[in-house]
DNA sequence: TTGTAAGCGTTATCAA
DNA sequence: TTGATAACGCTTACAA
């Protein structure tokens, strides 16, 4: 057996002696129709030499890949990981080829990873993450390479706060929060205290405003609500969890913005002697999966992270695209577990 | 300002006064030299127009495109996703675009990926995941689709047991398993049960095989060991958990096959009110960075995902490749934390 | 060293 | 409806 050249449109157009163009319209949909028995010939010859088209020609002559691309901070966090999960199934469900990109949390990095995609002729663009709400500039100049994206033909799905084109999937943080805060202030907690992300990162302010207006309904002073800031990541959660630790009274409940922030909090508290529950509540945000498993399990609010992935990629991917671009809310559903208990009396 | 129909490298080559191939040649490096001072205005030509090379057409005409192929049984695993974030580290530096691929542990629609890998021209590929060792056949099918794909001017780089074309990465899943045998025996621990993947997982197979080697050497009756299968997973583990828990009797160490497995296992246990490790010890194997966090904290066999990742997707982007496919064996580490205890008096 | 021109494998336009 | 033929944007023999 000689070592086969791929087989191309051109053989099969040979083979069944028609045109490279009928073999194309044939083969690959296309508005026109060929005759019934011309596609039937093609379709054998493609069948007989084992044809399967090049994607990267394609590519080139469409101007359009079947690349679909996320866009997430950090694969390894579960929250990503979970979305790019459901995100995946679809895209193999479609026939496309998932590209990821990770933006260590960089802006410029963000836009880079567009602009590429664009370069790539990404059919579709899935981009999860917190809006930076302290770097206008930045925002502006991701529109504008999304925008770019468009221009191109490509559709986009962020899955984050609105203000992007393209359709957006938003969850519910501020309405979550403000659920938890009722469960948190039924539950007797009166000094709470909250771990935040950074300033200026959108999803953790939003968190923060709602438990607020949460916990302001419920009839708890405003001013009795600290708040420590850190990285939006574990180690973030565990240098608050530290400091809170040090100091901790009278705080008897603990909000973490994230979950991967809860869990390190509870670490930093209990390596320093602060027992969770017993001590101090604590309370996460997005239920990822392998918290639902600790000891305690945590008190959480919960988001369907795969369910999203899936729906974004669906969005982004439908054909056709929508006249306007759609806005829709995910609702987030109070969890409460272990982790979280009425204060202790005295 | 019109809509700018994008730069191509024809306009560059007419502005800077040269022919296509010498634009080609000094922007796009080529063994073949240009003069000095064409190249110079090639470049200002380039950079005054904000030349981009359009990656698709590229492809098209090398043959090989900028995508490096990631194939992962389950995104979402923590094993998968860490082994990915240190991938996607390389190819962000060698400014290549990372796909992925996830098979659910199908054999079938990994050989598929790799197809999709090859028609798209990817450089290399990254294949994560256990060979199965049941299954010859789909293993033939998919040493063979490999071959296909570095024919094609691929690069192949597989973590996991040796015996497909290309550089292995293999953790050392047997030694590791030996090691915690003697330490676990070393604890005291003379009836201890195993919580194994399905018959024919060779990660898996390789791990229980090293396990039973470790407890023979410090003198343990092998007869003692009780081996429960069920899926690689979080779930299978809690099954297995579960099991165990309705009769645990005289076991006093339970060995998950791996972090997420022994998971499931301990939540399965506690839930049924066995306590770790006061009423049996838990280990796990991988060592996943959520699991550290974790009360008890799970003792495991530390393999450094992340560094995998990074090294295998360097292995499979080196330049240039090695005369010889390399295997190399990745050390695996001991780590005794507070879900292990010596067994209870009595 | 540079330029001409022939690919790379499809799609799309336009005339028949 | 079908078929030449020109894109698509770049690389690379081969010739000069």
């Amino acid at each position: 057996m000689t070592t086969s050249r791929p087989v191309t449109l051109a053989d099969v157009a040979r083979q069944a002696g028609v045109s490279l163009a009928t073999a194309s319209r044939a083969l690959n949909g296309s508005a026109r129709v060929v005759r019934p028995d011309l596609a039937e010939r093609v379709c054998a010859a493609a069948a007989e030499l084992g044809y399967v088209p090049d994607p990267v020609a394609q590519s080139l002559a469409r101007k359009s890949s079947n690349l679909v691309g996320l866009i997430v901070h950090d694969i390894a966090d579960p929250f990503f990981s979970s979305i790019a999960a459901g995100a995946m199934r679809v895209a193999d469900e479609m026939d496309m080829v998932l590209t990821l990109g990770a933006t260590g949390r960089d802006p410029r990095r963000e836009i880079a990873l567009v602009t590429t995609m664009k370069l790539q002729r990404a059919r579709a663009l899935v981009l999860v993450g917190s809006r930076l709400t302290d770097d206008p500039e930045a925002e502006q100049r991701l529109a504008t390479e999304l925008e770019a994206f468009a221009a191109n033909g490509g559709r986009v799905c962020s899955v984050r706060q609105p203000g992007l084109p393209g359709d957006v999937l938003q969850p519910d943080n501020r309405g979550g929060a403000r659920e938890l805060a009722a469960a948190l202030a039924g539950l007797g907690h009166r000094h709470v205290a909250v771990i935040a992300g950074p300033e200026g990162v959108a999803t953790s302010e939003d968190r923060l405003a709602g438990f607020r207006e949460g916990l302001a309904a419920a009839g708890v002073d405003p001013g009795s609500i600290r708040v420590h800031r850190g990285r939006f990541d574990r180690d973030g959660g565990y240098a608050a969890g530290a400091e809170l630790a040090a100091d901790l009274s009278p705080t008897t409940c603990v909000f973490a913005l994230s979950d991967v922030m809860a869990m390190g909090a509870v670490a930093a508290l209990r390596e320093r002697g602060v027992s969770v529950p017993d001590d101090v509540s604590v309370a996460g945000f997005d239920d990822i999966p392998t918290l639902r498993d600790t000891v305690p399990a945590l008190s959480t609010v919960r988001i369907p992270l795969e369910s999203i992935g899936e729906r974004a990629a669906r969005m982004a991917l439908e054909n056709p695209a929508p006249e306007e671009p759609r806005h829709v809310v995910i609702p987030a559903e109070v969890v409460l577990r272990a982790s979280t208990a009425p204060p202790r009396a005295g």
